[in-house]
DNA sequence: ATTATTGTGTTGCTACTGCAACAGGCTTTG
DNA sequence: CAAAGCCTGTTGCAGTAGCAACACAATAAT
C-alpha cells in the first residue's frame, strides 16, 4: 500500500523532531531505518488486531482512527492531522493491544519509525535520540492529559455540569473566557450526549443567565463558575 | 519530608527495572542521581500545582492520588501500590499540568528519579538507560490503555451497557468468564453510578437471566454478550 | 450485652435526558 | 426557481437512573 517517497519533507518542522536540525532529523531517520510511505484515500494505514512494528507520524494528509471491537463493530474516533503520532500503543505493547485501525482520508504520507530500532539506536544517535525520546514522552503526556480531562468530563452526568466543565477546560486551552465552540452536533458528540437535549440545556442556561453564547462561541457567567466549584 | 534511607530495596524486582541486574539498577540510581525518600502516614509526596522535577516509583507502602481542582476541592482517585509510577505528567509537562497530589496512606518509601537527569543520562548509561526507557514507555502505554477503556466505559450511558462492558473488560484482564468483582459500593464508583441504582440493575439482569452472580463474582450469560456486540 | 458502624437490598418519587417528530433557515444542486 | 440537503431550535413522551429513606444483616467497638 503505497511506495516509498523521496525525502521531500522538512522533518525538523514536526513536533516530534523539534529541537533538531534538518540534518539531525535525516540522521535519525537513517539510523533508525525509518521509512516514508504514502497511502491513497481509503487505504488502511494500520489494522486492528494485527501486529505493528512502527510508531507512525503523519507527514501530510488526514487519517481517521477507527475503533473495532472484537465483533467487528466499527466506531470512528479522532482525525489525525499533520504531525500526529499513531500506533504507539500497539507498537509498544503488541497486537493484543491493537484495538484501532487507521485509514487515510486523503492522499496521505506518514513516517514509520521501527520501535525496535528506536530502542536500540540510543547509542548510535546520542543527543539526537535523547531529544526525540523527550519529544515522544511530551506528546504522550499531552495525550494522557487529554484523556484524563475527558474522563473527568464523562464522570459528570448532569448535562449542565458537563457543559460547564467543558467550557472551563476549553477556556484553559484557548486562554480566553470566551470559548470558540464547534457546531452543536459536534459539541454533543464531544459531551457524549443527545443533540436536542444539549440545545435544550443551552437554552435553559442562557435564560437563567448562566451562559452567554453566539453562533460559534460561548462564555460562562462568573456566577456559574462559582457553582461549578462545588 | 522524610530523610533518605539506606539502600535496602532490591530495585531489580520492580517492573521499571525489569531486565536489569541488581548491579545495573544501582548504577542507574547513581548516574541519574535518583534518591530514595520515606514519608510518614498522611504526608504529601507530591503537591498539585507545584513544580515537580521527579518521576516517582513506589517502593513500599501505599499512597493516595488526590485530584484538586483550582478551587481547592479534592476528590480521591486511585491508590498507588508497590511499583506504581507517579508524577510522570507533571515532571514532563511542568507545573501547569500538575493536577494531582499524592499523599502517603502508610509509612511509605519512594524512589525519585530526576527527569532532567533521566534525559541526559542516555550516553552515560547506554544499554541500561535503553531498558529503563523501554519499561517506562511500556508502563505509560498500559496506563493509556486503561484510560481508553475507562473512556469507552463512560461513553455508554445506560447502566446495563456499562455493567456489561465492565464485565467484558474485566474478563479479558482476568482471563476468565467468571469475574471477581469488588464490593457493590466500589463497583458503583468504578462505573460512576449510583449504588442503589446499580443493585437494582443487577437484580433486574439476574432475573432476566442475563447475569449470574455471587457475593464477590459475576458472570455474563452468553446471550448478553451477543447483545453487547451491537 | 449494647451500641455503633458498615455493606447490602428494596422501594417510591422525581427529574433529567434520550428519542422522535416537526418547522424554519441556510446553502448547494439541478 | 424548485428541490434537496444540512444544521438548528422546539416540544411531547417515556424510561432510566439519581436520591432519600428504610429494613436487615454482619461486624466492630464500648
Amino acid at each position: 500500500m503505497g511506495k516509498p517517497k523521496e525525502n521531500a519533507f522538512d522533518l525538523a518542522e514536526y513536533p516530534l523532531f523539534s529541537g533538531l536540525s534538518a540534518e539531525e532529523a535525516r540522521e535519525f531517520v537513517a539510523k533508525t531505518k525509518s521509512v516514508i510511505r504514502s497511502y491513497e484515500k481509503g487505504n488502511r494505514i494500520l489494522r486492528a488486531y494485527e501486529s505493528n512494528a512502527f510508531i507512525g507520524m503523519m507527514l501530510e494528509g488526514r487519517a481517521q482512527i477507527i475503533a473495532e471491537d472484537r465483533f467487528g463493530n466499527e466506531s470512528i474516533g479522532h482525525t489525525l492531522e499533520r504531525g500526529a503520532l499513531f500506533g504507539i500503543v500497539s507498537a509498544i505493547l503488541g497486537p493484543d493491544y491493537a484495538f484501532t485501525s487507521v485509514a487515510a482520508k486523503n492522499k496521505t504520507a506518514a513516517l514509520l519509525i521501527p520501535y525496535r530500532e528506536l530502542l536500540l539506536s540510543g547509542m548510535k544517535l546520542g543527543r539526537v535520540h535523547g531529544i526525540v525520546m523527550k519529544n515522544l514522552l511530551t506528546s504522550f503526556s499531552l495525550k494522557a492529559v487529554l484523556m484524563m480531562q475527558k474522563i473527568e468530563l464523562l464522570s459528570h452526568k448532569s448535562l449542565r455540569d458537563r457543559l460547564t466543565l467543558y467550557l472551563i477546560q476549553q477556556s484553559d486551552r484557548q486562554k480566553s473566557d470566551r470559548v470558540t465552540v464547534p457546531s452543536k452536533m459536534q459539541l454533543a458528540k464531544a459531551l457524549e450526549c443527545n443533540r436536542s437535549a444539549l440545545v435544550r440545556e443551552i437554552s435553559a442556561m442562557s435564560r437563567a443567565r448562566l451562559l452567554r453564547c453566539g453562533d460559534d462561541w460561548m462564555e460562562l457567567d462568573t456566577s456559574a463558575l462559582a457553582k461549578a466549584s462545588k
